[in-house]
Order: C-alpha cells, then structure tokens, then sequence
DNA sequence: TCATCAAATGTTATGATATAACGTTTTCAA
DNA sequence: TTGAAAACGTTATATCATAACATTTGATGA
C-alpha cells in the first residue's frame, strides 16, 4: 500500500470550525497504526476505537463520555474498559490527559517528541497542542536554576483562540 | 505593633529538611492575615486553620486529608466545610491547586502577581513554585504565535529536586 | 435592645472520576 | 494442542467534588 502521504497532517493551528476533520481523524489513525506497527504494540479494535472517539473533535473528551459511546454502539463496556484503552494510547504518546479538564485529547504528532503545551480557549472549548521546543527548553532552564532536573512537563494555557477573541475581546 | 520585617519570607527555592519550617507557616499567615485584611475579606478561624493545614509542609495536600486533620481536632467537618475554605483561600491567591495531583499548595509569594510554575520533586514529594516572569512572558509569547490571548496559565513541572537527584542521577 | 439580612457554616445526599480485584476470552508461539 | 501472557469482561469500591437546604453568626439600623 502507498504510504498515504500525510503531508498537511495536523499542524498545531487553531483549526476552523469548517475544516475536514474527517482528515484529522484517518490522519490521526494512519498514524496510529503505524506507531504500534513499528514499536509491536497491539492496536486492537477496541483501543482503535476509543482512539477514534477521542478524536471525535478538537476538544477533550471524558473516560464516562466515551464509556457511554462504546455503550451507545452495544458494546460490553465498563470504566476499566475504556481507562485500560485510554491507558494503552497514552502510555504509546498517541493521547494526552489534561489535568486541568480531568479529559483527553488526541496527539496530532505522536512521533516528534514534545512536551504536552496546550491551548485551551475557555470560549469554544477547543484545545490545540503547541510543539514549541524552545519553550519546553526554556522551562527546563528556569527549572534548572533551582537545581531542579526535569522528567516531564505540562503546560496548559487557559485564553481565547484566535476565532473566540474576535468576539471577546479582553477575555 | 511592629510591621514583624518578613524579610526572608520562604524564597523560591528548595527547603532543606532541617529548616525552620515554622518560620514558613507563620510568614504566610501573616501574609495572608494582611492581604484580607487590606481586600475587605473575612479570614475566619476555619479558613485560617485550613490555610495553616496547608501549609503543614511543602508538599501537596489533598482536600480529604484537611477533612481529616479538621475532625481529628474535633471539629464538625465535611467535604463542603472544607471546599468551601479551599475556594475562600484559592480565591484570594493564598493557596494553589495542582491539577496533576487534585490536591493544593500554599502559596509563598501571594502580593506578587505571577503565574502558576510548579517545580514537583517525584522522589520525596516537595513541591515549590517559580515566579519566572520571563517565563511566563515566553508562554504568552509562544501562545500569541497561534493568535491565542492568554488569561491564565499553569506549569506542573515533574522530575527530581536538588537533594534527590544527587542519589538518583537520570531519574 | 432587638428585628433583619447576608455571610458563613453545618448537614445530608449525590455526582464525577478512577482503580482494585478477579474471572473469562483471545492470542500466539512452543 | 496446550500453556502462558495479554486483553477484555464484570463487580465492587475508592477518591475527588458539588448540589441543596438548614442553621448559626455577625453586622446594620430601627
Ligand atoms: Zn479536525
Ligand atoms: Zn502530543
Ligand atoms: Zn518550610
Ligand atoms: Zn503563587
């Protein structure tokens, strides 16, 4: 098969409310399938699924809202079913959790390593991930002017997106 | 009375073991008693012995862990009595909550305006707060590229503080 | 003083998020 | 084909947080 070009994937944009989000989701997937592939992780139907509908937009999304979707298709579905598959795609960088929303969001470049930066517009709710290397290293250094030997970092970054700030200005 | 000169009121940076921890406890309450004071808000005995609850080290404490200490003084307690001082103390910038951990902080530096930078030591649980403002610049700067107006932001830093990354290197 | 109102706190119940523990099915290779 | 590990199902429970309403407290003014 041809390696599907995923040459405009998702770049860390506020996306308009009119785009093809069908590409993000088989982008996304494509990218999925492929990361497991090369590190012999199993992406079975299920964590497949809940990859899926944690995609279902650019907001983050609760373990009890995908728990009620997998129910809503007739599935066999308790909270370890869908915290075990949440599980699996963060331990594999393929979601993030966002600490503040207790709820996750799909990772549009799971393979560039980065620090989790978000943008989360308090308006319209959608989330966006910053890959700002420079801004992760400035992190590391004002941490390691206490001394302080960095493991990981998390930023999230409350605001209105460029579309919300038109509106409401001053926030 | 005496203005009680906090001249080395708990710096940024990490508390050995040995020190005067009371020092810390009593500077912020005092802090606090003087911010309230100066904003027309009620530091009432509970929200002040919930604030010293906090304070109790440098570590996260959780909501159900001050629901515990309050009852275990005999007092009549339950998640709202202390919720309800949370909010109070978060409210007026006495405290902080880390989202990572669902539990809060007690701030050292309420009178500076700053945002969130928490440095979190995952050997022996200590946690202190930066006020890097340049760093804090460098957030809304990297947020600005993607149009986006910050209104707060919050940095939970993991990794190993100055004491514990000498006995474990690469943590 | 005492009526009155708002803020603070007490009290009961419930919601929302997450995991422990154990049984069953599937997978995969020896 | 059979044994072990991984994945998944199932039940119960832990942990964090808030809704709703009653009571107490403390300031204000008649
Ligand atoms: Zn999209
Ligand atoms: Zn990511
Ligand atoms: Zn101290
Ligand atoms: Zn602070």
């Amino acid at each position: 098969m041809p390696p599907s070009a995923p040459a405009s994937r998702s770049t860390a944009t506020f996306q308009r409310p009119g785009h093809d989000h069908r590409r993000c989701i088989d982008g996304a997937l494509a990218a999925a399938e492929e990361r497991c592939r090369r590190r012999g992780a199993k992406l079975t139907e299920l964590r497949r699924r809940v990859l899926e509908l944690v995609w279902q937009g650019h907001e983050p999304v609760g373990a009890y809202a995908l728990l009620d979707a997998l129910r809503a298709e007739g599935r066999a579905a308790a909270p370890p079913t869908v915290y075990r598959a949440l599980d699996f795609l963060l331990s594999h960088g393929l979601i993030h959790r966002l600490e503040k929303a207790n709820a996750f969001i799909g990772c549009p470049r799971p393979d560039d390593p980065h620090a989790g930066q978000f943008l989360m517009c308090l308006e319209c709710g959608t989330v966006i991930e910053m890959d700002d290397a420079a801004l992760g290293a400035a992190v590391a250094a004002s941490a390691a002017k206490h001394g302080f030997a960095v493991s990981r970092q998390m930023l999230e970054v409350e605001g209105h997106c460029p579309s919300c700030a038109r509106g409401a200005a001053g926030g």
